[in-house]
DNA sequence: CCTTTATGCGAGTATGGCTCATGTTAACGG
DNA sequence: CCGTTAACATGAGCCATACTCGCATAAAGG
């Protein structure tokens, strides 16, 4: 997959602004909402040329598709950090694990709120051309790839083999979790004890017919 | 709620307009894509001039949102049509009536694909006001308007009681089923067969909690 | 028929995404 | 140390698009 970034920063100085263009469009994107963001003013703040941030991003959305793939990592960093700390017995653990840790983020991580992983642009660069029917491996879809990771972590768990059905069923799982917590924080910015505790429960029901 | 529209055609050639003008927005939106929609083009299309565009339409966003509450009220529609055609036995099937019917407006109806019940945008207009704390009922939210409507389906199919939890959980289900049925036209245009079934089961076992 | 009020209209303005010609620094050879 | 060449940095400006505003036209009212 061709990286996201035109160019990527080699020395010191330019690794720095590009995480100060990321960082200051994760806090513009809290205060005005992604359409009001403006690439002058993330360029401004993070008092780079508007002639460098064109250096370093195609557009618009490859700054904000950019941000998505540093929480995403950030994300799944956190999460396998927190596994191999808190030993857990029950794969119900790990759900809940991911969940809290995904909460935490939007609770504290600038523009989490509006952006976390992406997606947040219909179809981007317009639709996909008619016909078209992609694989789920194929879709770039970055839920899918928490899917995947999140799968990895549970087989290691419980060391048992996948069916074939659990796959798509993580998939399910990951894009349903999305939404009810897009929701639950929608209804309330620090996010709706009642909806999250919700959200587990389904995830938690629903998986029971793939996981023992 | 004030309208979505600024001001409410009266004559009979205004409303057709204002019909025109969503007709073509819907198409253009399977077109291009939300990003690359512009006003101009639709205006153009709907033989409407500019200006005249901009006395119904507050802006590029007020255009999608009354086509998007365009698409909410025909699902309805046709959800409670269908309710009354075929006399259903268990609360499953009206599950199955609802995704079966959203399915069908995703293949034929155009621009469902793009925006169904909107939501699109990512915090339409900037972000809610830090500190603001909405209920279920105020987050005036499309698919919350779907989980009530629905609600009162079910509770008219099998006029039992319903538990002060099936609000919520209703609520829930629309929003989990709405984002993996995205899912399922994002990897298929024509809706991955296999994902509307998992969407099914999802909502199932969830709502198993809280149904007969 | 005139006045008043609503509606129709599109040239024009403001603004934002993005480019590209020019300036500046680094890399390297002799 | 200088000359040459390539890589990178910069911001004035281009172009497209969302949206306005003042005038034109039609309808309503008396």
């Amino acid at each position: 997959m061709t990286s996201t970034l035109r160019r990527r920063p080699a020395q010191r100085r330019s690794v720095e602004r590009v995480e100060r263009m990321l960082d200051e469009c994760a806090l513009l994107l809290d205060e005005v909402g992604y359409e009001a963001l403006t690439t002058k003013e993330v360029a401004r703040r993070a008092e780079v040329p508007i002639g460098t941030f064109y250096q370093f991003f195609r557009d618009k959305q490859g700054l904000v598709r950019a941000l998505a793939l540093r929480n995403l990592e950030a994300f799944l960093q956190r999460v396998t950090q927190r596994i191999a700390e808190a030993d857990l017995g029950h794969w119900t653990d790990l759900v809940d694990l991911a969940i809290d840790e995904f909460v935490d983020m939007k609770r504290t991580t600038p523009g989490f709120g509006v952006v976390d992983f992406g997606e947040v642009l219909p179809t981007p660069g317009g639709p996909p051309l008619e016909g078209t029917k992609r694989t789920l491996d194929s879709a770039l879809d970055n839920n899918v790839i928490v899917a995947d990771r999140l799968r990895a972590l549970t087989l290691a768990l419980l060391h048992a083999p996948a069916g074939p059905g659990l796959d798509r069923a993580l998939v399910v799982a990951v894009e349903a979790t999305d939404a009810v917590l897009k929701l639950a924080f929608r209804v309330d910015p620090d996010g709706d004890a009642d909806l999250i505790a919700e959200c587990k429960q389904l995830v938690r029901r629903y998986l029971a017919d793939h996981l023992p």
